[in-house]
DNA sequence: GTCTATACTTCGATAGAC
DNA sequence: GTCTATCGAAGTATAGAC
């Protein structure tokens, strides 16, 4: 396995600009177009540069797609971290797995995961950890109201009705699917605050009340 | 958009043996490498034909796609109007949202949706068809056992409990994260019985005949 | 850091022989 | 119904000039 490479390849430094506009650039077709739209020349159009620019920042599109991937998984971490920071850590998870474009973001780099085997441990790995994160800050804020941890696994409240459904949904979303969809939130909220003793009735997801934000949000019903 | 064709294209017919050996193969792909690795190439070599027969049968890749997904729905619907034709509905929908290879190849036709537009509102139709014959099943489901459809929204209980977590679970059981699997699955069950006034208790699912699954109680230190 | 030029591969699709 | 032959487009990637 230790494919030598001739060494004699440059390769340009992280801290680029230029750089910087291919990841936002990939990110943008896998959201618009799917990972598979994600092309060395497809990218360097968008982008407005000549493909081979895309091969001297990533000698090969797995390092292109490890590189984005990185970098959101970065940007998520800290996400998190603010969000589980607020006082209440399930309204914090709530918000975060309920956005938009994180969420389907993640939906593709799981799809792109079946395909390109060489990110499935980076991806795996990714899950894992921020996996651990999540659960622990929704164990401290479960233990903290009192619920018995044993009867009302931590585990199945994270994983299922937070991080699970949203993905779900939001593709639904895209397609057009809008069935149930409001039913299905106002559900999944009523029951992580009944069974996880912690209320999560949110301040800031108050686009209902609140026109502002300019998000093109188009409503259903 | 009015592509006007010769018409001189012969097309195969839809009983062809080899026609269905085709799809079979597609989907093997599909679920094994991503949709993306489907190519009429890789589908002939794989099939044991030669690329062109597979534009015989399927001008364009679209309607390979669209076939197989086509074929893969019938058999889905016929799958669940079985599951649903049992005493307890919940439980057919339950055991059929985790069915692991439907699911994966259900979450490849949703990735592939975002990537070749042709297949959006098929892809659309279909989830809403089916949702529709969940959702009824689901709600006399509930009416019988007494539940107040209004406080208990049926479309939450269906499209977020059943549908929804599956897909995330396999997908992430693909990536050897099975991190609080168990609990999630358990938790489900629990929720669905005690909110939808319908136990879901599974027969088929019988690992659990052992006395206590096996799996000591835990404590948390 | 960015470009031109290019080698090589694979792809979708078609025409036409058998 | 299946094949050979082939076209044009698009893909990944590299070398090297500027």
């Amino acid at each position: 396995m230790s494919s030598r490479q001739p060494q004699s390849r440059r390769v340009g430094k992280e801290t680029s600009k230029t750089r910087a506009r291919l990841l936002d650039t990939a990110v943008e077709i896998m959201l618009e177009e799917g990972y598979a739209a994600v092309t060395s020349r497809h990218v360097a159009l968008r982008a407005g540069v000549q493909p081979p620019l895309v091969h001297y920042y990533f000698p090969s599109l797995d390092d292109l797609f490890i590189a984005a991937f990185r970098r959101g998984a970065e940007h998520n971490f800290a996400r998190l971290e603010a969000a589980l920071a607020e006082d209440n850590p399930l309204q914090g998870l709530w918000q975060y797995s309920n956005e938009p474009t994180d969420v389907v973001l993640m939906f593709e780099f799981l799809a792109l995961s079946n395909h390109r085997k060489a990110l499935r441990a980076e991806i795996a790995a990714f899950f894992d950890s921020f996996h651990r994160l999540q659960l622990q800050a929704i164990s401290a804020a479960m233990a903290r109201a009192g619920v018995d941890l044993e009867r009302v696994p931590p585990e199945g409240i994270l994983q299922v009705l937070l991080t699970a459904p949203a993905g779900m949904l939001q593709q639904k979303l895209l397609l057009g699917v809008t069935s149930g969809h409001e039913e299905a939130l106002r559900l999944i909220e009523q029951f992580v605050s009944e069974t996880a003793g912690v209320p999560i009735t949110q301040p800031r997801r108050s686009k209902r009340a609140a026109p502002k934000r300019g998000r093109p949000e188009k409503k259903s019903g």
